[in-house]
DNA sequence: AACGGCGGTTCAAATAATGAACCGATAACG
DNA sequence: CGTTATCGGTTCATTATTTGAACCGCCGTT
């Protein structure tokens, strides 16, 4: 392993959980010498990837992440666009809605706004989504370029539940449909008692930069309840879209059988 | 060099100005051979540091630094608090208004309000401030524990302008004056032409996290006009801490001659 | 006082990083 | 329309960096 994804490794241990974290434990969890994530951590501080709180000498996420994540922003100001419209989409469904963003051949959770109710789905942010077990995964599938569709389908897919679906063939007729009705849906492919609906954020060239996904338990889900969420799940991804672009946007391609 | 130090100065090179850079250019900037940049960059972006975009090739930034970012402000979650008080500060006074996080012995600036008016100063952020250099540093200075002041001014002081105070007892003396006031003020200490008053904000501790700064064109600043600057900015930093604490946080040290 | 865990350091051995030369593709030029 | 330059990307023998067991001093517990 490069020293470069073991040093980005011990970045990756930091979560909202546990935002801070002491040395020894640091190398036991990622499974380097002690000695080793040290010098890591000395390289990231240096860059105040991490800094030490100066008392417990732990370790924390630091200040040049902040900066380095607002330079993304600002070309590419997804979150402060999305948030309010998640929020508003949340509160007419009543469920849980992510977004999440395409980077890397994966769609990576970016924002969680979580259901009022007792009995929702969670969903973490930071999570990252299997393109052909999730609602997400679908609607970007149905718009991305046909070659990226290819390459996911071609490797085998892993089955995360004993719903999903695991049969290229299979996963090709889930994403015609959504590209024909501009949202996907998926029920229980990646969690057990989830039912999804999706639909892509396009970028200028017409290509999904992201998705945005209302994730119901399945005995609030039927076919109208899906219709319902997929006009408003659409909906918000065209405001989405419009406001980060300017003016609405086609997609570029749709998979089609 | 390290190769850690190698990928994270490969991040740097991205900036607002230019979010998007490609191989060649990227190594040649990072002064790095274009194999080994490359290298880097794939490691990169296996975590989603960088992506690439598929078109033009080009590496930019990934949503992997906005989802470790957003772990760190959860955590310290400086900025959402402290925008609104600070565009409100830069209302009040017409002036360009900006914070800083201490971190790793420096401060870095995470944000700028701008000075609406023609003739006004302009900060970037990003740009990291020397301690003694500028009324942020004086601030952080006067509050800071001992040792660190005692290590800062140990160490031989650059000199920035002809103004620039490069003499540790010349220092101390602002230093001691700022504390006192719970203001600090510099005159063309780092930039010529341009004067700025600070305050800090101080972290549950009582030590400071990070620091406010007002700047103005030294033709609009005298006396009077830094006493006012001083008593907002010192008002800002307080409800700053307040609103990051919970409650008014008294500083825990103050330099004293 | 003995113990165990912490953060941090050392240095010979082992492994990973390096970069000049190369490839094919594309854009710019006379 | 060939020539040239530059692009992103790759290769592999050479080289320099990373590695980790053992060590330190420190602190809180037993």
């Amino acid at each position: 392993m490069s020293t470069v994804r073991k040093a980005v490794s011990l970045l990756e241990l930091f979560t909202l959980e546990e935002p801070e974290i002491g040395l020894s434990d640091l190398s036991r969890k990622a499974g380097l010498d002690k000695a080793t994530a040290r010098r890591l951590l000395m390289a990231l501080a240096e860059h105040r990837l991490v800094e030490q709180e100066p008392v417990s000498r732990r370790y924390r996420l630091g200040a040049g992440l902040t900066r380095l994540a607002r330079i993304r922003d600002a070309q590419l100001p997804l979150l402060p666009v999305a948030i309010p419209i998640l929020r508003e989409l949340s509160q007419q469904t009543g469920e849980t809605v992510h977004i999440s963003e395409y980077s890397a051949g994966a769609l990576l959770t970016i924002h969680v706004e979580l259901s009022p109710k007792a009995n929702r789905v969670n969903v973490n942010v930071g999570q990252i989504l299997p393109l052909h077990g999730t609602a997400s995964g679908l609607a970007l599938l149905a718009f991305v370029r046909e070659e990226i569709r290819r390459d996911c389908l071609r490797t085998p897919l892993a089955a995360f539940t004993p719903h999903t679906m695991t049969d290229a063939k299979q996963v090709l007729q889930a994403v015609w449909l959504a590209a024909e009705r501009g949202y996907s849906r998926s029920g229980q492919g990646y969690e057990e008692g989830v039912h999804s609906v999706a639909a892509p954020i396009l970028g200028s060239d017409g290509y999904p930069i992201g998705t945005v996904a209302i994730a119901s338990p399945v005995s609030r889900a039927d076919d109208s309840v899906a219709a319902v969420q997929g006009a408003l799940v659409i909906e918000a991804t065209r405001r989405i879209t419009k406001q980060l672009i300017g003016e609405p946007v086609e997609p570029a391609e749709r998979a089609l059988g």
